[in-house]
DNA sequence: CAGTGAGCGAGCTTCCGCTTGACTT
């Protein structure tokens, strides 16, 4: 038995550094905090100097019955957590949990995972610090009780099972406030110019220039002011002038920039990104991904430099190191990188080689010289013009990192751009002016985020860790706060003048869509309710910089400048105290008069029923008779629907017709606008309105159902008729109860036998969603 | 899967940050 036990958070690292340690020493992992606070009375003892009650749940009672016993054979007990907050203290909880003396145990760190770090740290072990375990502590119980107080007043006063934290209540916030801010754009619009010139070069050829002017013209009379203008002008290069520039690569991944960049090139969802992540990491081809450093170690340093060299040549080689921008990073890490800068790619699924690949080239076009660049820029101009026309081109004069490697952008970038090589021109140049054309442009509301762009707001603001990014992105989306939707767009005319050659304006109106959305992040009519509340009744919480300031507080008590008590009693005793006054408001309510239906002069409303938002309208001098309700639509809101758009609600269901003895009825159901007719479903998805479609359409569709469904059985076995064979969406499969089986493609599908079917019934796992009805009915 | 919308008011829900797993019949 090994004389010494090494204990580290994760069973990849442990593997790793036991490999590095020699058989006296035995390394096993706690698999994170191997403690909590328990659930009842908020697992804390708060009128005896707020003392935290632990608890080991259910599912690390393994762990640390397995750990203690290895640590009861085992001399001495190096803990070897995590260099910070989170790190010290579950070293000190495993001191706690497997009653580890003081003289057994050596806490001991180290921020990278090679030989020599590993076996400096085993010559300079200490002890456990108790004031940064007591800033944990803090930062425990503060967010128990936010959490703990704060979610059941929103059970209380607008619906059970919401939460709130002090870090998801301000992650739905920015969501809520960008919404606002878009429902309030009101865009502007005003013209782009683009002149098209052409010259004859030196060589005889012809050559085109395009060129746009300086500033946009406000409206459709000062595009014609200036174009006619422009008819009778001659164009002249006014000047030519060549800038030469730098470009340097970014920082090595953090677990933000990497989600950011796996969204923005790979189009990965942060959880996703996190778990092939994981895989990667668990595989020993990169190092740790939940980090909040750009750091390199010493040992990364020079690999990066020795595959430099040897892919592209040393010119490309720059070494660099940089600082972490976050003012509370913890940096316990290295950045994310690859474990062997020679591998440039690895056989693995699509998605672990894309992702990798993504980090290597991140990782080492970080130590790659600056990439050089002209950026030439041609002006021209005419005689009685006071603005000027300009092209910008660039040109690359030497690559560096960019031969690897360039970070993407979140702009949604669209007219602005192309900026590729211009053709020669010298100073003096006469133009002759091809077109000149004014383009209506609108000025665009700031974008909602996305996952990624959430978590780099919420980096940015200091909120949250590596470790719960993704973690906060699922929870404001399972409590129903903030949905991931695709919105289609509208249609919006916008005008387009034109100068040509021969000195005629030529007005076109042109159709574009705006404002479709793809992935992005919706608040809920809920979300917003339950942010104006907290933001109403809890600024402090509510407030982008609180957290910042429980950071500060944290820090002092890390250093002995402040008592965990004292702190927890500064805050605790007068949000308290706001919580019971909380309790006693009246319910917010969602209601919003919109006005009177013209027809009937009933009032219609809109308010959050128990399914959902919906519109209603009450009979004002009938009071006691049963209010008309319609669901809003999912691009709906409360708070902008307006009296319009309501009463269109009430128009669904609508009769269309009657077909064959039956009512068609044409309505808007969960899964889009439908027909009905018999008792019978049919989806209208994309080609019809429900408000507008025909007996005549809504009958196509019906008959063209029916065809369907009547190719849709192959056939159905008298043996059993649950088991059938059907024509589905990709192609003919088996039904097998409620389990769906891929049939063998080489064979006609209607030739397969009832005992062939079962076979191949029995012989198919369940499919997940089964496995997850089960788990779920489990726990 | 194409609906509902109130009321009895049991007993439950909920936080953030660290880490991966997944019994057997």
């Amino acid at each position: 038995m090994a004389k010494n036990l090494v204990i580290v958070e994760s069973p990849a690292k442990a593997k790793t550094i036991e490999s590095y340690l020699g058989k006296e020493f035995l390394v096993a992992s706690s698999y994170g905090h191997i403690r909590d606070l328990e659930k009842k009375n908020k697992g804390i003892d708060i009128d005896n100097h707020f003392r935290p009650v632990y608890k080991i749940p259910e599912d690390k009672k393994n762990v640390v019955k397995e750990l203690k016993k290895l640590a009861q054979k085992a001399e001495a007990i190096w803990l070897a957590t995590d260099e910070d907050r989170e790190g010290e203290a579950i070293s000190w909880h495993l001191k706690e949990a497997l009653e580890l003396s003081d003289k057994k145990i050596k806490r001991i760190v180290f921020d990278e995972i090679t030989k020599k770090a590993i076996l400096d740290a085993i010559e300079n072990p200490r002890g456990i610090d108790y004031n940064l375990v007591n800033a944990q502590q803090a930062r425990r119980v503060l967010d128990r009780l936010v959490g703990f107080e704060l979610s059941p007043i929103l059970w209380k006063k607008i619906r059970t099972k919401l939460s709130a934290g002090r870090v998801q209540s301000v992650a739905v916030r920015l969501i809520v406030e960008r919404e606002r801010e878009i429902d309030a754009f009101v865009p502007e619009s005003r013209f782009k110019v683009v002149g098209l010139f052409s010259f004859v070069d030196e060589q005889g050829n012809e050559q085109q220039l395009k060129a746009e002017l300086a500033r946009f013209l406000k409206d459709e009379k000062e595009v014609e002011e200036f174009l006619s203008k422009c008819s009778t002008a001659d164009f002249i290069v006014e000047d030519v002038e060549k800038k030469p520039f730098k470009r340097s690569p970014a920082a090595p991944f953090t677990t933000s920039t990497l989600q950011q960049e796996a969204a923005r090139k790979l189009r990965y969802s942060v959880s996703r990104t996190m778990l092939i992540a994981q895989k990667l990491y668990e595989a020993g081809y990169i190092t740790y991904m939940r980090t909040d450093s750009v750091n390199l170690s010493d040992f990364a340093l020079d690999a990066a430099e020795q595959a430099i060299k040897n892919d592209f040549g040393s010119k490309y080689h720059h070494k660099r190191t940089y600082q972490t921008k976050s003012a509370n990073a913890q940096e316990a890490h290295e950045a994310i990188r690859p474990t062997d800068f020679s591998r440039e790619t690895i056989s693995a699924s699509k998605d672990e080689k894309a992702l990798y690949e993504l980090i290597w080239k991140r990782a080492i076009a970080s130590q790659m010289s600056d990439a050089e660049i002209e950026r030439t820029t041609i002006k021209i101009s005419a005689k009685g013009l006071s603005d000027q026309f300009t092209a910008k081109g660039e040109v690359i004069l030497f690559d560096g990192f960019l031969k690897v490697y360039l970070e993407d952008s979140d702009e949604e970038n669209g007219e602005n751009g192309e900026e590729g090589i211009l053709p020669p021109v010298k100073k003096g140049l006469k133009l002759k002016m091809e077109s000149i054309t004014a383009t209506e442009r609108f000025t665009r509301p700031p974008a909602r985020y996305t996952e990624a762009s959430l978590v780099k707001k919420l980096e940015e603001l200091g909120i949250g860790r590596p470790s719960t990014y993704a973690p906060t992105i699922s929870t404001i989306q399972k409590r129903g706060y903030v949905h991931k939707e695709e919105r289609q767009g509208k249609e919006r005319e916008y005008k387009v003048i034109s100068l040509l050659q021969n000195g005629k304006l030529k007005k076109e109106i042109k159709t574009e869509i705006t404002g479709a959305d793809k992935g992005k992040l919706f608040p809920t009519d809920i979300a917003m309710m339950v942010t104006d509340f907290l933001i109403e009744h809890f600024p402090e919480i509510m407030d982008y910089q609180f957290t910042a300031r429980v950071e500060e507080e944290l820090d002092e008590i890390a250093i002995g400048k402040l008592e965990y008590e004292e702190m927890l009693k500064e805050f605790y005793f007068p949000f308290h105290e706001k919580v019971e006054k909380t309790g006693e408001v009246e319910r917010p309510s969602s209601e919003r008069i919109l006005g009177k239906d013209p027809q009937t002069g009933w009032i219609v409303s809109v308010r959050l029923a128990r399914f959902g938002p919906v519109a209603q309208k009450t009979d004002p001098n009938n009071p006691e008779a049963k209010p008309i309700y319609a669901a809003l639509r999912k691009d709906q809101k409360l708070e902008t629907i307006t009296l319009e758009e309501a009463l269109d609600l009430f128009k669904l269901p609508r009769v269309v017709g009657e077909y064959e003895g039956k009512e068609v009825v044409a309505a808007i159901g969960r899964f889009g606008p439908y027909i009905r007719h018999d008792d019978k479903f049919v989806s209208i998805k994309k080609q019809f309105d429900p408000y507008t479609i025909t007996l005549e359409e809504a009958i196509q569709v019906i008959d063209a159902k029916r065809v369907s469904d009547s190719e849709k059985y192959i056939k159905v076995f008298d043996e059993d008729p649950s088991y059938q064979i059907l024509n589905g969406r990709w192609g003919p499969y088996l039904k097998a109860g409620k389990k769906n089986v891929k049939l063998p493609k080489d064979r006609e599908p209607s030739s397969f036998t009832f005992e062939e079917c079962v076979a191949l019934a029995n012989n198919t796992e369940e499919t997940k969603e089964k496995k997850k009805g089960r788990k779920k009915s489990k726990g």
